[in-house]
Parts: structure tokens; sequence; C-alpha cells
RNA sequence: GCCGUUGUAGCUCAGGGGUAGAGCAUCGCAUUCGUAAUGCGAGGGUCGAAGGUUCAAAUCCUUUCAACGGCACCA
């Protein structure tokens, strides 16, 4: 065996050193800025510590600060920093894990008294000390049991734990920053110098041991971390803009909807929110009637016999608004019910069962399939108080859902219709930007595996078919099947999920649903759920920050309105709006008695696509000045002419 | 549901044991104005709710509700 190994680097060149030459040393002997500038190595495809000796001949890499994987070195190793910082200021603090994230890190720490922003600075400034010291983050590897032993004796029980189970064949990598160490996969940068200064910590949130709510709750710290002070603060910056997006923010300010106590979690939509409302249900009913949709209207209260037999009552009742088949107790200061109720009816959750029950209306041939039935369904999900979130986590929602009843030998061909209906909408809203997964079979299911295994295979092929990428989320499916999730991100880079598409082997089974085959016998039909849109409050949300208020023409609520410098143009005024109502368009009247920068400034406030302003002049020559958002042009038009333009402009896309 | 933070006028926020404040918004009057805030005046609050401490509570304490940030759960 040879002592040499051959070293290839990215520009193809190949070069020869001694066994467990370190990443180091190969920087060193190409240049001496290298050396210096080199944070980390990447061998064979594997990020690694720039110190860790090379053993066989590899393909390496030398990684510099301004490579993408540096930030998540740099954040990871804040992570650390940050660990030690917290220890070596409050005392009898354990330590668990500390992972980097995007756009930054956190350390979920297990302590008695919980951490506060207040602490923040105090953190930092620990922080600062331990970079500028610059110790070497050393790797070392540890026998299992001195490990345990070693952090149980510090009285770090978490970090014990973490090691008992990790895989026998793991190594127990420990990295140790001057007196502090820590359990760690790594790599690191070679010191703690490198980490730099352009960090900060950001908030404290607690968070289960292990992601189990059933185990202890930490206390978690994040933080961000960046190459440079530049960098931070655009990122900084970043936040504060997307702060400004936000739905609820921005739902109150240009008055689409509100919330109150009384209907937690179930939206108010007012007026100009509403109008947003129909134009997507419009807009969305022509889209599935082209697709060969019926639609129907099913009960909200139904007999929880119906949701014992579909499974809801078994697997999905905590989330169920559940109602007592019970006429109320009327006697002043008595009891709600005067005996304890035994029938129950609950409000929907998802409108599949009900759906079953149409389809089982008469009986039905393959002739028949596949049936395509659209509700546009409002149901009711029981949701924890601490999962609300304004329109993108409500308790009342109301998805534009489809239930797709046909024979397996139709799956392929419905799925594919679906997606290429999802890809038009989507692209119509402006979102191109949505991650796909498919999610498979969760712990809580309904259905055998060979049942399963056929459904996630045909969802895994239609995708592969059409030559959609994806990624797999185990374990995230539907108690009653695989489905598709389709994420769009929210302005503080939430990825909410929108539409969906669900295959459904299960329940057609357990209501009993079937149809008469060609050869004249029963057989199950293949249930699959989808909405598009998801649910129309999310998808509004998601919506609004997308466009951060500013909505294309054909979805603000209010298109135009017409806007008068003085007193003397209102009776022309109200011409301009009685043409602009008969092409058709939403448009409102400004008559008050204000100067037009007010009214400019208000309306622009209030995201108004567009204003036509009239004075006398515009009065007497039959025109209208014309006011986009965002732009300073202020061409005068014939009225006519600038109605007709506008109208076409304000066409659906569909 | 769990951990933390925050609740004062319609909105944004100041005040912090001794008579409840500002700006914007609202209403009235004046002004009739050329593309992002015209002037003057007026009205508006059980200081989230309940209980406690105190001569006195918006302020201190307890409980509770909600919102916000996470976690868990999910469209």
């Amino acid at each position: 065996m040879s002592n040499n190994i051959n070293i290839t680097l990215p520009d193809g060149s190949v070069r020869s050193y001694g066994a467990g030459a370190t990443g180091l040393d190969i920087a060193e002997s190409i240049s001496k800025s290298l050396a210096k500038a080199a944070i980390a190595v990447r061998i064979d495809g594997v990020l690694s510590d720039l110190s860790l000796p090379i053993t066989g001949d590899a393909k390496v890499e030398i990684l510099k600060r301004d490579h993408n994987d540096a930030l998540e070195m740099i954040r990871h190793d804040a992570a650390h920093v940050m660990a030690e910082a917290v220890q070596k200021l409050f005392p009898g603090t354990q330590v668990t894990i500390g992972p980097s994230i995007e756009n930054g890190f956190y350390y979920d720490f297990a302590r008695n008294e919980p951490f506060s922003p207040e602490d923040f600075e105090a953190i930092e400034k620990e922080m600062r000390k331990i970079v500028e010291r610059g110790d070497a983050f050393v790797r070392e590897v540890w026998d299992r049991n001195k490990a345990i032993k070693f952090f149980k004796d510090k009285g770090e029980y978490y970090k014990a734990e973490l090691i008992h189970d990790l895989p026998e064949t793991e190594e127990i990598k420990i990295y140790r920053q001057g007196e502090w160490l820590d359990l760690c996969r790594g790599p690191h940068l070679p010191t703690t110098k490198h980490v730099g200064t352009a960090f900060k910590l950001l908030k404290v949130a607690g968070a289960y041991w292990r992601g189990d709510s059933n185990k202890a709750m930490l206390t978690r710290i994040y933080g961000t971390a960046w190459r440079d002070e530049k960098e931070l603060n655009a990122y900084l910056h970043q936040l504060e803009e997307a702060e400004k997006r936000d739905h609820r923010k921005l739902g109150a300010e240009m008055d689409l909807y509100h919330f109150q106590h009384e209907a937690q979690g179930s939206v108010f939509w007012h007026p100009k929110g509403y109008a947003i409302w129909r134009i997507l249900e419009d807009y969305i009913r022509r889209r599935i009637q082209e697709d060969g949709y019926v639609e129907v209207k099913t009960p909200q209260l139904i007999d929880n016999k119906l949701w014992e037999a579909s499974g809801h009552w078994g697997k999905y009742r905590e989330n169920m608004f559940v109602v007592p088949d019970v006429v109320p107790n009327t006697e002043e200061g008595g009891k709600v019910f005067k005996e304890e109720p035994t029938r129950f009816m609950a409000l929907k959750p998802m409108n599949c069962p009900a759906h079953v029950q149409i389809f089982k209306q008469g009986i039905k041939s393959y002739r028949d399939l596949p049936i395509r039935m659209a509700e546009m369904g409002c149901c009711h999900r029981n949701e924890a108080h601490g999962a609300l979130h304004g329109l993108m986590r409500a308790r009342q929602l109301t998805q534009d859902d489809a239930h797709i009843f046909c024979t397996e030998d139709q799956i392929h061909g419905e799925v594919k219709k679906f997606i290429e209906l999802f890809r038009k909408v989507y692209d119509d809203f402006g979102f191109h930007d949505v991650k796909i997964l498919l999610a498979t079979r969760p712990e809580n299911k309904a259905g055998d595996d060979a049942t399963w295994d056929k459904a996630e295979k045909a969802m895994a092929d239609v995708l592969n078919e059409l030559g959609i990428a994806f990624e797999y989320a185990p374990g995230d499916g539907a108690f009653y099947g695989p489905k598709y999730e389709f994420h769009l991100r929210d302005a503080i880079g939430r990825s909410w999920q929108m539409c969906t598409c669900q295959l459904d082997f299960v329940l057609p089974e357990r209501l009993d649903a079937s149809y008469v085959g060609e050869d004249g016998k029963k057989h199950r039909p293949v249930m699959i759920h989808r909405a598009v849109f998801g649910t129309f409050e999310r998808f509004m949300g998601v919506l609004i920050e997308h466009y951060a208020g500013k909505l294309p023409l054909w979805l603000a609520p209010v298109q135009v309105v017409v806007a008068t410098i003085t007193g003397k143009a209102d009776d022309y005024a109200a011409t301009v709006l009685a043409s602009l109502k008969k092409a058709g368009l939403r448009a409102e009247l400004d008559t008050r008695n204000e100067k037009i920068n007010y009214k400019v400034r208000e309306h622009s406030h209030a995201k108004v696509p567009v204003m036509f302003i009239v004075g006398a002049r515009e009065a007497e020559e039959g025109t209208v000045a014309i006011r986009r958002m965002d732009s300073q042009d202020q061409p005068v038009e014939k009225l006519e002419n600038a109605v007709e333009t506008l109208a076409n402009l304000c066409k659906p896309p569909y």
C-alpha cells in the first residue's frame, strides 16, 4: 500500500499528498492566501472539517467564506457559541440540540427559569467574547459509554439521552472550543473567530423535547447569522418589509375583514374582502365547469353515525365541533341540558362523507364515471387555540372542494387533468414558486398496507410521468390515503399548504359506495379528494401577502375611484362613475370636500389601482386624468376611451 | 393544548399608586383647492375581564380571556 494519496481538485488537476494530509495542507500547497481564506473542505462531496486527515484518493474542494455552504456552517457554529455563552451566564442550563436553519440557527435549552429577550444583550456580548477568543473547533471521537457517563456526571441528561439513542454504527463525535464542548456531528469552521460578529438573537420560544408534545417543554432561542454586517442588515430590513405585507395588517388597513373574540378563528368578511372572495369563486367555477365538474351543496350538521361510519369520529374527532342533538333547557340559571346528552351531531370538518351520500343515491354505472362532484364547502375544524393564525389557519373554512369518483383505470387521467388545472390556476394568480410534496401513510391510518402501497405508487407514477419534480413527505398523508401537497410561502417565509389532491381507497369501502361495472358486478369506485385554492381563507391570505395588498386589476375589490378636484366637477364625476359601472367595473366616487392631494394619498394607501381624476377642465372637455398606482404619469383621455381601455385591462385571465 | 411576550380612544402609541394623554381617524364650521396629509373647533375610554392589596389601582398581586412569536397539530 502506497503512503501517497491522489487528490483531484475541482479544475481536474490531480496532486499527490502523503496519506493523512488535511484540507488545510492541500490549501497551503496551492497558495498561502487560499489557506488563509479556507474554512472547510468537501471530500468526495461530503462537507468536512479543514483539519480532518484524508486517508485515501479523493476529489477535494476547498471552501471559502463566500461559498453557500459557509453560511450554514457559520450559523451552526453560532449556535455552539451561543450555547457556551448561555451556559456561562446561566449555570445549570442544560444543552440539547442546536442546528442551523434557513436564515439562522436556534438552540434548545432546558432550564427552569425561562429566558427573556432582555437576556439577549448579555448573551450576545458573551458570544462576541467567545468569537474574539478564537479557539479552534477541535474534533474528538469518544467511546460511547464514556461519553454518556461524562454528560450524565455533568448533569446533561438530554445530551446523554441523545448519545444513548444514536445508532451503534455512529461514531460519537465531540467538538471542543476551548474549555467548552458539545456532542455534534460537525463539521465546523476552523475557529470560533470564523463565526464573525454578524449575528443577532431574535426571539425566544417554547419547543418540545424531540418534537413530542408529551415530552418536556424546552426554551428555544432563535438567532440569525451572516457573513458580514451588510448581509445581516439586509436580512433585518427584509424582515421589517415582510411585516408590512402581513395579511392581518393589510386586511385591516384595506378594510377586507376582521376577527373578534366571540367567533374566534372565524372571519367577518367586509364588503371589500367578500368582493375578492366572489371574484375567486366566479373564477374557479368557470374553470371547473370547463373540466366537467357538477356542483352540489351538503349539510353543515350531520349525525355522528355518519362520522362513525366514515372513520372521522374515531380518527378526527378532536378536531370536530360536536353538538348534542337535544333540546336545550331554558330554565333560568339551570343547566344548558337537563340530562347528559347521548345523541350527537357534528359540524362537518370535511365534505367527503356527504358527497358519498349523493353518489350513493340511485345506482351508478361504470358509464357514469368519472363523476366530478364539487362544492364550495364550508367546514368547521376545532383547531387548537395556539394554531390559529389569521386567514391562514381558521376554524371556519371554505374549500373549493371536489371529489372525483372514478375507476382505478381512470386515476391516472383524472390526476393528470387535475394537475393541469392546478397549473393553469396558479399561473393565472402569479404563483410560480410552488413546492410539491407527496405525503405518504401516517401512523394513525385506516386501511391495510397493500392498499396504501398501491395508492402511493399510483400518485408517484403520475408525477414522474408528467416530469414534475416533487419530494416525499413521509407520514404526512391523510388517514384515508396519500396526498399531494402544494405549498406556497407567506410574506415571512412560512410555508402553507394550499392546493391538495388526495387519493382514497378507504372511504368508498367504509361508506359502501359502489357502481355496476361492465361485467354487471358491483365494484368500489376510487375517490380523489382535491381542492385547487385549498380554502378561500388561506388562498386569500397568501394572495394578499404575495401582492403586498396591491392586487392585480381583475382581483382588486375597488378597481377605480373617480375623485374630484372641485365641487364644480361633481355632476360630471357622477356620469364618469355611471360609465364605469356600465362597463362592469368596480368603481367608487369621491366627491368629498378635500384637496386632491389628500384624496390621492388616501386611495393610494387603500391600494386602489386606478384613479380617474376630474376637475373643471375634464368636465368641460369630457375627459379624465388617469392615475395608475405607483405611476407619476397622468395621461388625460376621452372618457369613452379611458373606460374601454380600463375595462379591457380588468378582464379576468379566464 | 404547551412555552414566552403583549393588552390604554376606531387605528398607532405615551403615561405607570392621587382628576385619563397625543397624533391620525370621526363629527361640525370655514375653505373649492390640479395628483401622497387645508385650517379651526367638538365629541370619543369601567385603561381586555374578574377578584384581591390599599384611604386611593389603568398602575401592585392572583386568576382568566384574547392577540402575537414559536412548539405540537394541520388546509
